[in-house]
DNA sequence: TTTCTAAAATAAACAGTGTTCATTAACTTT
DNA sequence: AAAGTTAATGAACACTGTTTATTTTAGAAA
């Protein structure tokens, strides 16, 4: 029974097929001017194919916000043998800050926008997110092991983190940061000001 | 002259008509299902018409979203008595935190959509912004007097506190908080976690 | 009061979007 | 070769923001 083997390999050849496509697309001209038929086009295939993929567009972001993932822990991945707790989450928030200001069309697709979400029912966990922040809370729960963060919950701590990081990050993405360029201060610093947050004010907890 | 200065006054009318109509409908349907052609549907004129007192869609919500800063200032206003600082700054971040939680349409379109801050040139000034982000700095700056936040510039630390409170609502908002929710993290402790933030950690810099 | 003119409003179109569905083409099985 | 199954598509639907030529309206001048 070769024949419905290869069937379901090119079935999943032509799912990878769009998304690479709808990923090139995405990071060459932005988010907001991708549409189905563009990548249709490109794929030289019609539109309507992409549905016999994908349910619809949101669930087709979905997958790419997966891939985001996919690119942020292997970025992760780089700091996996730093021992020090606090030298860690100090690495762990430049990465994820470097990747949001490197990749800001791709961290759009995984923490601001909707559509990606709207692809998960109410209820349905959302796993990529949360096995990032998992990494966050260990980090967190081994700064805690050395006396750091006092006895705080440590996912509230991490919480905090998250906020912080994502706070910097989408407000430059967005352009609200316009309000410290014109009032000078020093942009690019916000690796300066987790090392604040972090090394001179969350660790004395 | 009156006749010039009544045809004025029913060009103001219309816009306010306009952006009243465009109001209502963004806060009963929410953002993304709001029309040029809705809007004129509703205040019974072509789609066309809209176009003569707005130049385009982002126009429209620029001057929302600077609706939306009056509404925010207005409830700022409401804090302007505090005298000790401190007390103040978590009087500030609760206003704030409120107000994207109670009017997370508005707060997508004053702090995360791109479109209103499309209307602006590259050079212009954000003056709702800044002077939104000016009472921050100013009760940093009255912290400072105190002895807090050691002799940080002012603004570096206006924006981490914007930061923090921006990421803890955004993330809310776009359904990010998912990870912590499905981890028995206590939701609605938003302030509470400024409450650390500020006090126990911040304000010891 | 009637004609002229300038402003306001619109109908219709353009080019695009996500999505659906009946029809066609290709391939597998009988 | 005929029948059955699956994949792909053309064409449409109901939208979107936006522009332009045309019509309506209303004040000014005759």
């Amino acid at each position: 029974m070769g024949i419905s083997e290869r069937k379901q390999r090119e079935k999943e050849e032509m799912r990878r097929l769009i998304l690479q496509t709808a990923m090139r697309l995405f990071v060459e001209r932005g988010f907001e001017s991708v549409s189905i038929r563009n990548i249709a086009e490109e794929i030289e295939y019609s539109p309507a194919t992409i549905y016999l993929y994908f349910k619809d567009k949101n669930e087709l972001l979905h997958h790419l916000h997966e891939e985001g993932f996919l690119m942020l822990q292997t970025q992760m991945q780089g700091i996996a043998h730093i021992s020090e707790p606090m030298e860690k989450l100090m690495a762990l928030s430049k990465v994820y800050i470097d990747f949001g200001l490197n990749h800001p069309g791709m961290y759009d697709l995984m923490f601001i926008l909707n559509a990606p979400m709207n692809y998960l029912e109410e209820d349905q966990a959302w796993i990529q997110g949360e096995g990032t922040f998992r990494f966050l809370v260990d980090v967190i729960i081994a700064c805690q092991q050395q006396g750091r963060f006092a006895e705080k919950n440590p996912l509230q701590v991490a919480l905090m983190c998250w906020s912080f990081v994502h706070g910097l990050v989408s407000l430059e993405i967005r352009h609200r940061t316009r309000v410290c360029s014109r009032m000078q201060l020093p942009q690019g610093d916000y690796i300066e000001m987790c090392r604040v947050y972090f090394n001179e004010t969350l660790s004395r907890l």
